[in-house]
DNA sequence: TAGATTGTTAATCGATTAACAATC
DNA sequence: TAGATTGTTAATCGATTAACAATC
């Protein structure tokens, strides 16, 4: 192993950009494309999609751009969705319901194996192709299904306790919906979404934009 | 109006989470709290709590620190969450659906004044208090309802459209959950966010945890 | 070959952190 | 007053961009 420069987080993101970008040239049956292109359709300058791929290897062919169908699987397998995921769903509100139904997420071979909630109202309701699971059977789902990801769909109140307990499971992965700081582990990832804060981004600019 | 430095858009992102913060302390009645405090529990150091402030003004007591409800306000002002927002939903898929219904947008001052799909099947279902209308509609509603904001849940196929569309009806700002990069005029606003891009940044590093 | 385009180094730009005088 | 903590400048760090030799 050597020693690795650091990878910006920013342009691990900016790799899903290219995957997700490429896969549409795909679905058109380009072959080639070089950065200056795939820059241009995210917005970006060619040398930053040119470093951002050098940091992982050499994956282009010099005079002829990078072959679409080769850097496809590449990137799958530094993003880590060359495998199948399995993924549980904690809180049958709303928004979990809904992502538990997502096809965006199907589709990206990321399985929902489970669907959990502490409201013995919600407990036993099917959701699509799920049931709604009492959040004691956690832990033994966990185990027998082989699960890596909770998604944190608890009011914000629960959503440190509810975590704890997925980690407590043996889930290594949180991605966490609810609006608080989660505490976790330095042996464990997280990445949290708030999409209040998400539209504050929005209303800042449209603020000055309307002033 | 001074000539303003830029300010990071990380700076904004975390102006957000301050408020969020204050909101959980004033939620527990504490009145200041300092930048040290602050950062502690966001994970930034406190330099970087008073240097995003100060891009905005001297909110701050030298030897106090900053007081709770005296700072809130004077943040969602900078944010443009101290007003009404009327947002339209157009997709009334599950994402669609659930987002109609989330109640951390209600809480937060954003009013869904209407949901629009395409889909003859889908319009005139109810969903929570809202009745799917036809997207042909949407150019009336946005006029009578003064709405400022659209978020965009269909297929990534339409989204270009249904943004287009949006946009010519009056819609400034646009936040767009399809997984494809919209081209707007620099008159508007817009916001993405790509939930199976968000899963991925959690599966690059989850690989390599468990590899 | 000539033209195109990569991979990579060096230069630039921007954001974060450290340090400390001001001051409550 | 002494202790605490801000606001701000300067130093550091990191990320982006420009430039170009390598090469298909």
């Amino acid at each position: 192993m050597s020693a690795r420069r650091p990878v910006p987080k920013a342009a691990i993101f900016r790799l899903s950009l290219y995957l997700r970008e490429l896969e549409r040239l795909r679905a058109e049956t380009r072959e080639t494309v070089s950065s200056r292109e795939l820059g241009r359709a995210l917005n970006l300058t060619d040398a930053q999609v040119r470093k951002d791929l050098t940091y992982f290897g050499q994956f282009g062919h010099r005079g002829v751009g990078y072959r679409v169908s080769e850097l496809i699987p590449q990137l799958r397998h530094i993003l880590g969705t060359d495998r199948k995921w399995n993924v549980v769903v904690l809180g049958a509100g709303n928004l979990g319901r809904a992502l538990s139904a997502y096809r965006g997420f199907r589709n990206q071979g990321f399985n929902i194996v489970g669907l959990f909630d502490n409201d013995p109202a919600k407990i036993g309701q099917d959701v699509g192709d799920l049931t709604v699971e009492s959040m004691d059977a956690l832990s033994t789902t966990v185990q027998a299904r082989d699960v890596q990801i909770a998604i944190i769909c608890v009011p914000a109140e629960a959503a440190q306790t509810v975590t704890d307990l997925a980690l407590r499971s043996g889930i290594p992965g949180i991605f966490n919906f609810a609006p608080v700081t989660l505490e976790v582990p330095g042996s464990t990832v997280e990445v949290s979404e708030d999409l209040a804060i998400r539209l504050e981004q929005l209303t800042f600019d449209l603020s000055k934009l309307l002033s």
